[in-house]
DNA sequence: TGTCAAAATTGGCGCGTTGTCATTTTTGAC
DNA sequence: GTCAAAAATGACAACGCGCCAATTTTGACA
């Protein structure tokens, strides 16, 4: 009925169109070219992805490319968004790997930890699309969706930090009220892990410093701030680790999982 | 004979040339076209300097700069090795302010918001050169001088761990290695300020996330890092905050005299 | 199935930038 | 004043981006 109703083609069921196959086609070529894009940067680095090429990859010209995305940039700000999505999905489905509130915590950092190791080009990209050049000149409307996509990132270990309040296994010292407490610890344990990672990635010096065991230092140093505001259970460095073993397997088959899922397009 | 032999001109010390009044301009123009790329640079955003321009503002022809520099992101990395050198000086001059471990190295951390706060070209230079398009192009000897300069920036840091553990301050608990120790350490505070102030100047999805005042997060974590390690003497609120607010004054001084220092040619 | 307007695609154009190089100019020793 | 070495110049080729008029494709309607 919706479907195939004459036999020459396709017909409109009134609120949500039934697109023909050409015009669903068009519809997702805004993914698909993301999809050709993106390998291009795995391999020869963001600034030498020439429209050309995605272009030749697609099997399209330029000229319909920019009947999807208004430049280079924006093309780079919407695999940001897909990139960071996927950061999401690592932070949402570690959160469901623990009911304690802690290991909740610590399941979160690993994710972040495993999605640099299992999607180092999207955590490139993240990378490259933060600095100005390209922030700019991409379309406000895909910098506000890469910022609420960022949002719910955070929210996610608010979320949790929050749970740990109410449950009691953090305490609000001092007379710190608790939304100071928990701006403290998300902006802490983000810096901490974030920062972490990027030097590890960025800062060639680092080695030679004698520092050799980035990811082991910033456990340690995430759960020394955890401990330092009396997170309970407090960090006992047995069950720490037999978590981090458990969970981490996990956390890898889903950033695959991440990988192979179809291109859901983005609103553009 | 290698000294001045002839009434016309100049002549040559054995080991150290003595350069003729145009041939010490051509010596200086490799520092003189950093001096004019800099302000464009804070102008217009990192992109947008064109060789042309730079050329303009030196009054010269764009192939006169590439007598010195191989290509545009060789200036940047220039740039950037400036910039880390006066990030390094902010850290040695910071260290001088107090004789007490754990002040000197909290010293280093307002040092490096006071960096932030009052060279921000210099922290924004800094960023850009770090990602991958410029750091591949730039030439490699100019690629180890930078490394080196933040190395020294690091052994700033590690100095004044090590003086806590010498002055026992800072004590081995359960047995880590002092190696063990230091590298946790510089690495989270690192981590912990540099990711910080990255986070605050790049992520605009912070405000709404609740995080008002970053500053304060990082230094109550960075104490709290300290603290959980046994650093003494422990926080104390009062003690820090009258500190931070003795050596603040003379730090933005500082940074200002750096801002007005002459050109260092850098070795290129 | 043929017609035709709307939509999408194409590919060539103008512009700006980069890096090179043969030519011209400047330098400074004699 | 002469001349070779060094440096500056500016024109040139290559490249990539973004635009747009011309062309092709699509799909509704008869």
């Amino acid at each position: 009925m919706s479907a195939s109703s004459s036999s020459t083609n396709c017909s409109n069921a009134p609120g949500s169109p039934v697109l023909s196959a050409k015009q669903r086609e068009i519809r997702a070529r805004g993914g698909r070219i993301l999809d050709a894009a993106y390998p291009l940067v795995r391999e020869k680095g963001l600034a030498a992805v020439s429209m050309e090429a995605i272009a030749r990859e697609m099997q399209c010209t330029r000229g319909t490319i920019y009947n999807h995305y208004v430049n280079k940039e924006d093309i780079l700000s919407a695999l940001a968004t897909r990139s960071v999505r996927r950061r999401m999905e690592m932070f949402r489905y570690a959160v469901t790997l623990s009911d304690q509130p802690r290991e909740r915590c610590a399941a979160i950092g690993i994710a972040a930890e495993v999605y640099v190791d299992c999607l180092p080009d999207d955590f490139a990209i993240e990378q490259t699309t933060r600095h100005d050049p390209v922030w700019q000149k991409a379309s406000p409307t895909r910098r506000e969706l890469l910022a609420e996509c960022e949002q719910q990132c955070i929210n996610c270990l608010s979320g949790v930090i929050g749970a740990a309040i109410e449950s009691g296994d953090l305490t609000l010292a001092n007379g710190i009220s608790r939304q100071r407490l928990t701006e403290q610890l998300v902006f802490g344990l983000w810096s901490l892990v974030y920062g972490g990672l990027v030097l590890e990635a960025t800062s060639p010096s680092l080695g030679n410093a004698g520092i050799s065991h980035p990811r082991i230092a910033i456990r340690r140093n995430c759960n020394a701030l955890l401990d330092d505001l009396g997170w309970r259970p407090l960090y006992d460095a047995g069950a720490y680790q037999s978590f981090v073993v458990a969970i981490t397997p996990k956390l890898r088959r889903h950033a695959k999982r991440l990988l192979e899922q179809p291109a859901e397009d983005s609103p553009a």
